[in-house]
DNA sequence: AGCTAAGTGGAGGAATGTCCTCCGCTTATC
DNA sequence: GATAAGCGGAGGACATTCCTCCACTTAGCT
């Protein structure tokens, strides 16, 4: 394993190295979101067309790229956790929240891995992620307070559950990119408190043909 | 890719042949369902206790080692659908059905990847589940026309449905390995019909650590 | 007991993939 | 036009997976 570049303040890059670095790091985020997060520096340099050297010498390891990339996406997400309680009613700032997270998930392969996978490595993304706890808390409180919540759902239950929902964007992405939406409706509906009313499905089911094709693509993808 | 061994009546193996096989069978199947599909022969070897060469000579390819293990587990999964159509209450025959399924692939991780994956190369795996599918439906359809699951659900959603339980049941693995039983029940109350009453969760959310312990493990079983 | 076909083990070659270094060449900047 | 900074990408080191080959062992027959 390799140590850590300093990333802290250096004496600013030459012009055309600071070109360099910014497309190395559109290409990663590119990559991230297309192919996850298990990609290789030497991809990345492809992709962004500048030498394997080039890459490894502003980013000593992998982590220091995610940091780079993903510590904006979970700045987005705290920003939709503070609109979220900002939200009038509190089951419709949570829902929110969580559409828009997933919504996210679900044309950023690499969000789901971050946000479920561990920090280690990543002090960006871990100091984003302190920060965000305490709002994301608040609005699962909040909707829980109003009784709009099931009771006996915790906040730690999100976790799973959002990887649940990844797993429903994974199995549809290949074939209907949206029809994630179905099951998180249904996942939804079953976070619902008693009394209050479900909303119907949107889209439609797939068809076998689809499925086939789904699981085909799953197991593709496992290589 | 390999050619497919002749599996159909050949002459009968030498009696230590015939032992050496079934300890080939019975180590993949331990492999399979503690490490998932993505096991080498290699490996099998080893743990079957015999080289390679034993292996390779009985199985040309991984295919027919899953097909041999799998068949069997697909017909346990046949016979509970069988059963779940002879529930007198049409809920509880399809939750229960679910529920076995679930069980059986938290004890085994490599059913969820072939129930979720392709069949191809797989011709007892492949017909096996062609004769599973119509009592699914039948099960799916008792239950749609009993009012008790929500009408706009289609039989069709139940493969991303068990992929999103499978994402929870690997979540919590590490962990609290029946943990998945709360998320199991979030989405069961979520295809509930109107009306039908919820039911609580069962065990308790994760402890802050869990989660982390579980991400942890999440990103390292990635590797 | 002895013969032989069947079966065995596991070293190791081929193919692939990932990580990362090194150094001769190019270029920005003063 | 000098020179330090930066560049590219060939290729070495290492790991993993798949699979073959053949000298040796053994079951099962006579």
């Amino acid at each position: 394993m390799n140590v850590r570049a300093d990333t802290s303040a250096s004496k600013p890059l030459r012009a055309d190295a600071e070109r360099n670095r910014r497309r190395i790091v559109d290409a990663a985020r590119d990559l991230f979101a297309s192919r996850g997060i298990d990609i290789t520096l030497d991809d990345v340099a492809a992709h962004a067309k500048v030498g394997v050297g080039t890459v490894y010498r502003r980013f000593s390891c992998k982590e220091e790229l995610i940091d780079g990339v993903f510590e904006q996406r979970l700045e987005d997400m705290l920003a939709a956790a503070q609109r979220a309680l900002e939200a009038q009613d509190a089951w419709e700032g949570l829902v929110q929240f969580l559409a828009e997270t997933c919504e996210e998930m679900s044309s950023n392969r690499g969000l789901g891995e971050v946000v479920l996978g561990s920090d280690e490595g990543c002090r960006g993304i871990a100091q984003v992620r302190s920060r965000f706890d305490p709002y994301f808390e608040k609005v699962v409180n909040r909707a829980l307070e109003s009784g709009q919540l099931r009771p006996d759902v915790a906040v730690s239950d999100f976790y799973p559950i959002l990887g649940m929902i990844g797993a429903s964007v994974e199995f549809s992405s290949s074939v209907d990119a949206a029809n994630w939406r179905r099951y998180f409706t249904v996942v939804l509906d079953g976070l619902r408190g008693d009394g209050v009313p479900r909303s119907p499905l949107p889209g439609r089911p797939f068809t076998s043909e689809e499925i086939d094709a789904a699981k085909a693509a799953m197991h593709r993808r496992r290589r």
